[in-house]
DNA sequence: CGCTTCGTTGACGTCTATCAATTCATGTGG
DNA sequence: CCACATGAATTGATAGACGTCAACGAAGCG
């Protein structure tokens, strides 16, 4: 399985590149990570809450989600994972999860030992902070998220919900935000969007009467985008995908974090 | 003001050496961070949405949150920081924000300078790599808050949020979980429990019927820690207290690890 | 003393949950 | 090709949690 992982760590790459400035150097070092890929039937999970790991999963196929379970079995999604997301980048600092990770649909993971990932960061400083900025992004779409549960109804939330995928899903190269697979069932996006089952359903066909879109069989097709987005309150500025990608680096007066093109 | 900046540093370094083990050099480098100590008074922000900031700001007195704004005004708070947090620290690597940083109640914030912070990082990669460990648990944080709002009724809620500024506040050496100061007016709750003001004065009043705990005027009594617990069901293990600080030691060299209280 | 902020209460409305079927799609085996 | 099982989507009826609106009381403060 060569070639898929290397596919892996290329998208995996160039996330990184999107808000990271890396030297050719650095690059290559990330391209020359090793791990073994493993498909991950749905529902079955990667890792779970307790469970000290040393490998840091990348996400080379199908949707993988975060989820928190309460004690009477209900499940909060926290977030989302596509190919090219390192789901649990963040374990090389903290090996020990309290959380749960899920294949959503048939997927497929690339698990990346924690030594190479760490030799890279002694190695390259640079690397290691655009790891930290990375785990960033991921802690500001758990705070959107926040907002959403927290202040928003039905509508809105489901709304958010797929404008930030149909976002990410484009900006990781996996097809237009129009249109794009999204491979959960109802019950599962009610696991996300804090709903029950049977009140998502009533809410698709809401938003699906307003006109603004269609979801079935796990495809998104977005019939009216502004306003989707309207409804949602969506602003992507925490995706953080717009601003040119950051380095730190060495200047005549010292260190300054700079915009490269 | 050097003795109270002195203050917050060590705070902030306790607070990293909780989960990160850092030599006796390190410790000193994080202890000569300059920066401008600056009174917040309550209700005023410490950064805004869209704002790029070139320090981070390090609470050395009251109570500072991160929140998110709708578009009719509502307010979702996403995360409290106590004195001793660094509260936008991931600006180092990210320092363009797209929320708001606010003064609970009246507050001092340590300014320190990105410049300080990014020589650190790229002097000692282990420090580079405590800051990163030190978001990871903010996400962590970030991640709860999503199960709480997605998955409780208000009264779990709000005592899950009691119960992690307990938690939070004893482990950071400012008194005691079962009695401590939170000084947040029903109506800031309110933007934290993603709840109406007039529904967590009556929640409140429920669960000092339960005989769980008084809140008034901005101080804690926990009566019944345990009953506390279950009706929030907190389980501290997302707040990375208990286990043993971690080092990222480089393969051949050796560097011991150093456990610091 | 009057102003302002905060806490409290009551009545009522609505959004979402709950419970229980039913339909629909898909796949399997006889 | 049909009988059957399974998981997903859908629907209806009802209940409950929380929101909304409006008012009042308590406490701090210039």
């Amino acid at each position: 399985m060569e070639t898929s992982q290397n596919a892996a760590l290329s998208a995996f790459l160039r996330r990184l590149l999107i808000r990271s400035a890396l030297t050719l150097e650095e690059q290559q070092a990330i391209l020359s990570l090793t791990g073994e890929r493993e498909p991950v039937p749905a529902r079955i999970d990667v890792v779970s809450p307790g469970e000290t790991v040393d490998t840091s999963c990348l996400v080379s196929k199908g949707l993988v989600a975060r989820y928190d379970q309460m004690l009477d079995g209900q499940r909060q999604v926290t977030s989302y994972y596509i190919p090219g997301d390192m789901c649990d980048l963040h374990s090389v600092v903290v090996p020990k999860a309290s959380w749960s990770i899920t294949a959503v649909s048939q997927s497929s993971v690339v698990r990346i030992p924690h030594r190479q990932l760490r030799t890279l960061c002694l190695d390259y400083p640079s690397i290691a902070l655009a790891f930290w900025r990375d785990g960033t992004v991921d802690a500001s779409i758990f705070a959107k998220w926040v907002g959403n549960l927290g202040r928003k109804n039905a509508k809105a939330r489901i709304a958010h919900i797929i404008c930030e995928m149909g976002t990410r899903m484009e900006a990781a190269g996996l097809g237009p935000r129009m249109s794009f697979e999204f491979n959960v069932t109802q019950e599962q996006l009610s696991d996300a969007s804090g709903l029950t089952p049977v009140h998502v359903n009533r809410t698709l066909q809401d938003i699906r009467g307003d006109g603004l879109l269609t979801f079935s069989k796990g495809h998104v097709e977005v019939k009216n985008w502004d306003a989707l987005v309207s409804v949602a309150e969506f602003d992507p500025a925490y995706l953080m995908l717009a601003s040119p990608p950051h380095r730190v680096v060495a200047t005549g007066r010292g260190l300054e974090a700079v915009h490269v093109r």
